[in-house]
RNA sequence: GGGCGGUUAGCUCAGUUGGCUAGAGCGCCACGUUGACAUCGUGGAGGUCACAAGUUCAAGUCUUGUACCGCCCA
């Protein structure tokens, strides 16, 4: 065995072994439910590859996992990939842009697709070796895609069933709208930007104003071109009243408020109270105006918009009115809402960004374009007020990175509010229940009593309270969910449409289709109602059309199957349907990913891949949906609970009565040395598999999970490594080049490129010299096994009895069982860091540093003694291995094998389980009581450990060479004596003494040094240096005083001996007592020096 | 603007229901190549626990406020 661990050269071998033994399958058997874990993978997309960040989330599952799987449990970890519609689009578009100067358009759908599906291979296939590199055991027989066979049907059947029952709609809506991708996006895909700008004032002509009445009202706006679209201006209702009540709340503030807020308050005071002479007589006349019904003159757009009274103007700001642009703003939209019978909406906008027909004059011009010509004409017409430049919070498109644009369009819905009568949830199956709403349901997987049919709940690790917090909080918001897509890359809302107008003419075509299982017709309006329809001639059917308006309705046919869709759709089509051209939001079918991947809705008939494991009944008659729904765990960081928990709660709920997990498992966010989130496109990415080939997988897995504490993020300093010298270079201390993805070398001065996308400068790649510690722990491991090897041919079991065993035989099997259970512990409350923590205290601090130490002398001198000490350290090394092979699987599976050689037969009173074959299927070490020591013999080998360091200490100071022996004479009695005694041998080989002399009576010669310890006092004769001892017991004394004073103090306050605790006080005595012993001992040794 | 979290040694982080001297790893200093390991060993130095007030016999821990940093939402 060399000294040094290679890993380069062991693992690809290790994990070949493991998949050519299936290690990782999961097959449904005879275990039943408390033995089955399914962990879903939190699927990556597709748009890049895998950075520390995701490492951080594989390996916390891949450790769960295996924990499982080593204690028998039937366990799944499924794999698989996320098309990401939006953000896989958008990087491809990118490219075509800049490698062939062509647009989506150039190439037409299906070119789109094509280059996406390639785009989507390549990167899938790098994604798995990705994670085959970090060692992930999941099952990659069952891997899916999100747009594969599988899942594409389980979608058709989600948005079937939720159409079916009126859950979706489609609407006009004002969206967040991407102008450079063309598409609504969801508000959590927004980037909320503080950038400078402007804000207008605009002034718009009263008609005809009559005697004191304003010529004119102001509003402002920082985005002057929406005014082309205002279709009012409003004023509070009641603005006296606002103010009086505002100047109310400011005075309360005032009183209560400390001295040094106070000025900046009363300055508010203030203002409001000036208001109330300069701005709110004029208030008041346009509050009778607009109910007088008056109008003002929008400039430009010439046309004549209603003064309004709505609660949104606000009197205390500005000039106390709003303009009012339902099309283009969110708040304006509620606006119009409020008072759609007197206020019209206007939507200015194409869908690229240029102002359309209702723009008049500025029609055909982008909107950044148009604000500026509109400034200027408007201050041709005096309509202009002042401008001030000001900081203005803009969303941006996560995407894109262009400013969102509030855009009116018709958009699919999926309605999360509750419902009457309810929702039924699991529909079908022996699961199910109703639910008040989508939303709701997934609100009482988390909250209150409810349990589903199945007795499940779901709770947040590791803090409940926290994140359970944020996923209520954003569920209760009950805000209908935007699913549809105006993108090319994703699966295509299955639903075809006819004009409702042209309904009659189509009936003999249509009359055969209704009444269908797998085909449901609905009536939609375009202010989101919707009615199933299932018959021509219905009364309810007419009424709900007339009551259309000008927006019109349709009929909406969802044909359920991908398979059987060809006739149907040919029929929908012949009879004038058309099929929507949106494609649904990537959350959709990730939502549904805990079941679609089983093969829900029907595991016999899924339409699985060459190669892959069937997802039908096999032997067990269980099928795969059937065994591993519901799953137990979901793994990810916490900015995905609403993203993506909620969403998969939800559909898990509705499609099969049940959650899709019980636990979820928030993992800490990988950042950068500034403390900024990693990610691939800030240039802050650490790509695994360049950690992996600097120190190895077990490395890297051993600091991920060190580091994994709890909620706390995680700092990762990165370093470049230079394409000019190959020297490490500090990123966050390193200045940047002409790019921020560009860092200039220290050394050299020259520029290099963290993306690897400049083209004519070298990329350089990224690493971090944190996984140094787990190299060096890696390599300890390798070389105490080797060390164990070396000692351990031929050892044989034999079954072994406390009283056969040797003082720290039994110490170190007693450690061993505390980390076993600290261990599972740990790993049970979801704190990896503390689990491997126990297992490296036991391994390094007690094994390495103590036991094996301490068998040395043993294993030398051979015989009986020497075979004990074999059994023992083999078997505790098997439970290390076993132990960590859930952190570090590569190199423990690589030593287990070494070790099964060597020493087959492991155990100290009965033989181990699992002794051959491979580590990751042995069994989980379970807590041996019999191993266990007493509590006062762990105490007792803790003060001889002490003894030990006192010593080492003195060697220290007097520059003793290890080689050298000492001898100690201890002067003790009584319990002290008792204890030293026993562990004399302990002292002798670790302290390096050739001697230990116990005497109560001794006394220290005149060149001895001295250690002070409790009540024993140790002296080492021949090394004596009169200054150095005395400045040793000098230090010791003050130290020793400085604590007999606190504790002094706190014993002579009466309210302490009264008040705490009794325990408390009888500890603080004691304590007293043993250091004033003890600083009694290091005086007299201190006085006893000759001066 | 609202909500959540953080601030502990030079660095990265632990620190259970308040209770004995606030810990670990790295880094630093000194010594060491003793038959597993220098990716190692032995010993050591290093902290007014962000700041302020409060509760308490007792505060890193509980309360309130302030500053700075981060995240989510509007």
């Amino acid at each position: 065995m060399p000294t040094q661990y290679e890993p380069a050269g062991t693992e690809p071998g290790i994990y070949q072994r493991w998949l050519d033994a299936k290690a990782f399958r999961a097959v449904p058997d005879a275990r039943g439910e408390d033995q089955t874990y399914v962990v879903m993978m939190p699927l990556p997309n597709v748009t890049g590859a895998l950075h520390m960040g995701h490492a951080m989330d594989n390996v916390m599952q891949d450790l769960l996992v295996r924990w499982h799987r080593m204690q028998g449990d039937n366990s799944l970890w499924m794999p698989g990939t996320d098309h990401a519609g939006i953000a896989t689009q958008a990087v491809v578009e990118k490219r075509l842009l800049e490698h062939e100067g062509k647009t989506r358009v150039d190439i037409g759908r299906e070119g789109l697709v094509e280059r996406i599906w390639a785009w989507k291979d390549q990167y899938q296939a790098r994604i798995i070796a990705q994670q085959q590199a970090m060692g992930c055991s999941c099952d990659w027989e069952r891997q899916r895609f999100t747009m594969d066979a599988v899942c594409s049907r389980a979608v058709r059947w989600t948005f079937f069933g939720m159409f079916r029952d009126g859950l979706i709609y489609r609407g006009m809506r004002l969206v967040n709208w991407d102008c450079a991708l063309q598409t609504a996006v969801a508000d959590d895909e927004i980037e909320h930007k503080t950038v400078d700008g402007f804000f207008y004032h605009l002034r718009y002509p009263v008609i005809d104003p009559g005697p004191g009445e304003p010529e004119y009202v102001e509003v402002a706006t920082t985005r002057p071109e929406t005014m082309l679209g205002d279709t009012a201006v409003a004023c509070h209702p009641d603005p006296g009243g606002r103010l009086a009540a505002l100047i109310d709340e400011t005075r309360g503030r005032i009183a209560t408020a400390a001295r040094r807020d106070r000025p900046a308050l009363e300055e508010q005071l203030a203002e409001l109270e000036s208001r109330l002479e300069t701005h709110l007589p004029g208030l008041l006349k346009l509050v009778a105006m607009a109910e007088a019904g008056r109008q003002v003159r929008l400039p430009l757009a010439d046309r004549a918009i209603p003064i309004i009274v709505d609660t949104w103007a606000k009197p205390e700001l500005g000039s106390g009115v709003v303009k009012i642009t339902p099309g283009h703003d969110p708040n304006d939209y509620a606006v119009w809402q409020r008072h759609a019978d007197t206020i019209g909406i206007l939507n200015i906008l194409e869908p690229d960004g240029r102002l359309n027909g209702n723009a008049g004059a500025y029609a055909g011009i982008d909107r950044f374009e148009a604000r500026g010509r509109i400034e200027a004409d408007l201050a041709a017409l005096g309509c202009l007020g002042s401008k001030e430049a000001r900081q203005i919070e803009m969303g941006h498109s996560d995407r894109s990175k262009t400013p969102i644009e509030p855009f009116l369009s018709r958009q699919w819905f999926v309605n999360m509010g509750d419902v009457e009568g309810g929702i039924l949830c699991g529909r079908g199956t022996e699961r199910s229940f109703r639910a008040a709403g989508l939303a709701q349901a997934a609100i009482d997987a988390v909250a209150g009593e409810w349990r589903s049919p199945s007795g499940r709940k779901i709770t947040f690790h590791p803090d409940s309270d926290r994140y359970g917090g944020t996923y209520l909080n954003w569920l209760s918001e009950k805000r209908d969910w935007c699913i549809s897509r105006q993108l090319w890359w994703g699966h295509r809302i299955p639903i075809w449409s006819l004009d409702g107008a042209t309904l009659d003419r189509h009936r003999a075509a249509l009359e055969p289709l209704l009444g269908r299982q797998d085909l449901v017709f609905r009536l939609g309006r375009s202010d989101g109602a919707s009615l199933a329809f299932d018959a021509f001639g219905g009364a309810e059917a007419a009424a709900f059309m007339a009551a259309a308006g000008d927006g019109g309705s349709e009929l909406l046919a969802c044909p359920r199957d991908e398979r059987v869709d060809a006739e149907l759709v040919e029929a929908l089509e012949r009879a004038g349907f058309v099929r929507d051209p949106d494609v649904l939001d990537t959350w959709f079918s990730s939502g549904i990913w805990p079941h679609s991947t089983l093969g829900w809705p029907d595991p016999e008939t899924a339409e699985i891949e060459a190669g892959q494991l069937p997802l039908g009944a096999g032997d067990a008659g269980k099928s795969a949906l059937d065994a591993y729904y519901p799953g137990s765990c979901l793994v990810t960081g916490r900015d995905i609970i609403t993203l993506w928990v909620a969403r998969m709660a939800m559909m898990g709920l509705y499609n099969l009565g049940d959650l899709p997990f019980t636990d979820v498992f928030i993992h800490a966010n990988i950042l950068d040395g500034k403390g900024e989130r990693m990610s691939k496109s800030k240039g802050n990415g650490i790509d695994p598999v360049d950690i992996i080939e600097a120190y190895g997988t077990d490395a890297m897995r051993y600091v991920l999970c060190e580091m994994q504490t709890g909620t706390q993020d995680i700092r990762l300093p990165v370093q470049a490594i230079s394409p000019f010298t190959g020297k490490l270079i500090e990123l966050a201390e390193a200045k940047h080049g002409r790019s921020i993805f560009t860092y200039l070398d220290p050394e050299t001065g020259q520029e290099f490129d963290v993306l690897g996308s400049m083209p004519g400068l070298p990329a350089a790649r990224l690493v971090s010299d944190r996984f140094i510690v787990g190299r060096n722990f890696c390599n300890k491991l390798w070389n105490a096994t080797r060390f164990a090897l070396l000692n351990l041919d031929g050892t044989r079991f034999q079954a072994l009895t406390p009283s056969e065993l040797e003082l720290e035989d039994r110490w170190i099997l007693s450690r061993l069982v505390h980390a076993v259970d600290t261990v599972d512990r740990e790993l049970t409350r979801y704190n990896p860091a503390a689990a491997i923590g126990a297992v490296r205290d036991v391994f390094w601090n007690e094994l390495c540093d103590w036991y094996l130490e301490l068998i040395k002398p043993r294993l030398a001198a051979g015989g009986d003694d020497a075979r004990v000490a074999q059994q023992v350290l083999a078997t505790v090394l098997d439970q290390i291995l076993r132990l960590l092979h859930p952190f570090l699987p590569f190199i423990t599976e690589a030593l287990w094998e070494r070790l099964n050689q060597l020493a087959p037969e492991r155990g100290i009173a009965s033989r181990l389980p699992d002794t051959s074959g491979l580590l990751i299927t042995a069994a989980w070490p379970s807590s041996q009581p019999d191993w266990r020591m007493a509590e006062q013999e762990t105490i007792d080998f803790g003060f001889a450990q002490d003894a030990v360091r006192a010593i080492r200490d003195v060697r220290n100071q007097y520059n003793v060479p290890p080689a050298r022996k000492l001898e100690v004479l201890i002067r003790a009695e009584g319990r002290g004596a008792e204890v030293v005694t026993r562990h004399s041998r302990v002292l002798a080989v670790m302290a390096g003494l050739e001697s230990v002399t116990i005497d109560a009576e001794a006394t220290r010669a005149a060149d001895a040094a001295t250690a002070v310890l409790q009540d024993l006092e140790l002296y080492l004769p021949g090394l004596i240096d009169l200054d150095q001892e005395r400045a040793r017991l000098e230090k010791q004394r003050d130290g020793l005083i400085g604590r007999i004073d606190g504790l002094r103090q706190r014993l002579g306050n009466a309210s302490f001996v009264d008040r705490a605790k009794p325990e408390v006080v009888d500890g603080a005595r004691q304590q007293l007592k043993e250091l004033e012993a003890q600083l009694a001992g290091v005086e007299a040794n201190l006085a006893a020096l000759p001066s």
